[in-house]
DNA sequence: TCTGGGGTCCTAGGACCC
DNA sequence: TCTGGGGTCCTAGGACCC
């Protein structure tokens, strides 16, 4: 088991912070007669589960069948998106009040840096104190916390600390408390990693850890494979990161075992791209890719892009090439049957977004240095280094950012 | 238990360029 | 005409996450 030596020293100073059962509790909290009930949010599909309905064996993503039979008293209410986007943003306000480090993950969970707040907030585990009584008070949302030294032993942390808990794991202590949990509880190990670790004894992370690096390669690709022994031995070097977006926009529609012909799937392609494209209209960005996604009968799911020359959001635009996507891709549809058909726009970028063109082929490197510090300054393109001068493709510059805007949207 | 809708990241081969 | 190294972009599929 964990020796001294392998463990690390480094402080906690990461957070994960997730908001228990989301849609439920907000649901719970905007009318008092559904607290402390069995809730279900989304009548066709279980979107979320209070926690009462939870213990029935309810889950997210069951359909709305099942999830009634196995809870019959459970009260079940549409799903209200906008309230969700509003409790959403207040929980997000409350964490950047805390720290100016917070990565948004999703609706209703973040990682927060707070190293460095020390002698202004207290410890880690003060400020995850903290952090759950603010956002109870103000919000009115119960919230989870996990406390570790690394993001990926945080988020663990916080999983195993609902509902409702803060879990720290102590520097020095974090392998005794990684390597009895079994290989899925590692973020990124899913059915099929399990199975195939399972397939060769392997089901907790301290079996994992165990396992010599080249030979978990082998077993689960290069890059798969030294990343996950890293995680079992706690190394993860990923920091938080401020303002990530969107890189793609997509809808899909299922359509379950009806028998779907052409002209049906084509008004159907007809809403997803107007879908698509309003909310990169909204969002003021543009799109490179199109692809369209379908899934067979047989549970099979396909895809097939098509890169533009420049990027759009305009419908017609986008509407052409999902056709002739779609054009190609019906002899392989209708033999086999549509089971889903989805629209997704990819290869985003800022609507504002100028592009700038080099050619530096046998420049040097002075030359070089001083045009970068000259966009730098126009531009305040503090991402643009030298290597990506050298490319050939253009580089793409957002103007004048203004960092209201640099919110990930959710 | 035959399965919703919205995403991310990785891999691998082929085309193409210098 | 053939061969090599180094690189990017595009496409399709797969695994995973909430």
């Amino acid at each position: 088991m964990a020796t001294a030596s392998e463990q690390t020293t480094r402080d906690s100073r990461y957070l994960h912070a997730d908001l228990d059962a989301f849609y439920a509790s907000v649901e719970q909290r905007d009318d008092p007669a559904l607290a402390d009930r069995p809730l279900i949010v989304g009548e066709g599909v279980v979107l979320a589960a209070s926690y009462e309905a939870r213990a029935k064996g309810v889950r997210t993503a069951m359909n709305g069948g099942e999830a009634r039979r196995l809870c019959p008293e459970a009260l079940v209410v549409p799903p209200r998106m906008a309230a969700y986007s509003q409790a959403s943003a207040a929980v997000f306000a409350v964490f950047r009040d805390t720290t100016p480090l917070v990565e948004g993950l999703s609706i209703d969970e973040a990682f927060l840096d707070v190293s460095g707040l020390h002698r202004s907030s207290g410890t880690p585990v003060q400020i995850a104190a903290e952090l759950r009584e603010r956002v109870r008070v103000e919000v009115g949302l119960p919230l989870s916390v996990g406390v570790a030294s690394t993001k990926f032993l945080a988020k663990i942390a916080s999983a195993r600390g609902k509902p409702n808990g803060l879990l720290a794991v102590p520097a020095g202590e974090e392998l005794d408390f990684l390597w009895p949990l079994p290989v899925r509880a590692i973020w990124g190990v899913g059915p099929a990693t399990e199975t195939r670790l399972e397939s060769r004894g392997v089901t907790t992370v301290g079996e994992l850890a165990a396992v010599p690096e080249e030979m978990l390669q082998s077993w689960l690709g290069r890059s798969h494979g030294s990343h996950l022994h890293a995680l079992a031995h706690n190394r993860d070097a990923r920091s938080v990161t401020v303002g990530r977006r969107r890189k793609s926009v997509g809808a899909q529609q299922a359509l379950g075992r009806r028998s779907v012909g052409r002209p049906e799937a084509d008004v159907l392609l007809v809403e997803l791209v107007e879908r698509v494209s309003r909310r990169l209209r909204d969002g003021e960005r543009i799109a490179r890719t199109i692809e369209i996604r379908w899934r067979d009968q047989d549970m099979a799911s396909h895809t097939m892009s098509q890169t533009l020359d420049h990027p759009t959001d305009d419908t017609a635009v986008m509407l052409r090439s999902a056709r002739e996507l779609l054009s190609i891709a019906w002899p392989r549809i209708e033999p086999v049957g549509l089971g889903l058909l989805g629209f997704t726009a990819a290869n985003l970028s800022e609507q504002n977004a100028v592009q700038l063109g080099f050619d530096f082929s046998g420049r040097d490197r002075n030359e070089l240095d001083s045009t970068l510090d000259a966009v730098r300054e126009r531009f305040g393109g503090e991402a643009l280094t030298r290597g990506s001068l050298l490319g050939r493709s253009p580089i793409e510059m957002p103007v004048l950012p203004d960092p209201a805007t640099e919110d990930r949207e959710s």
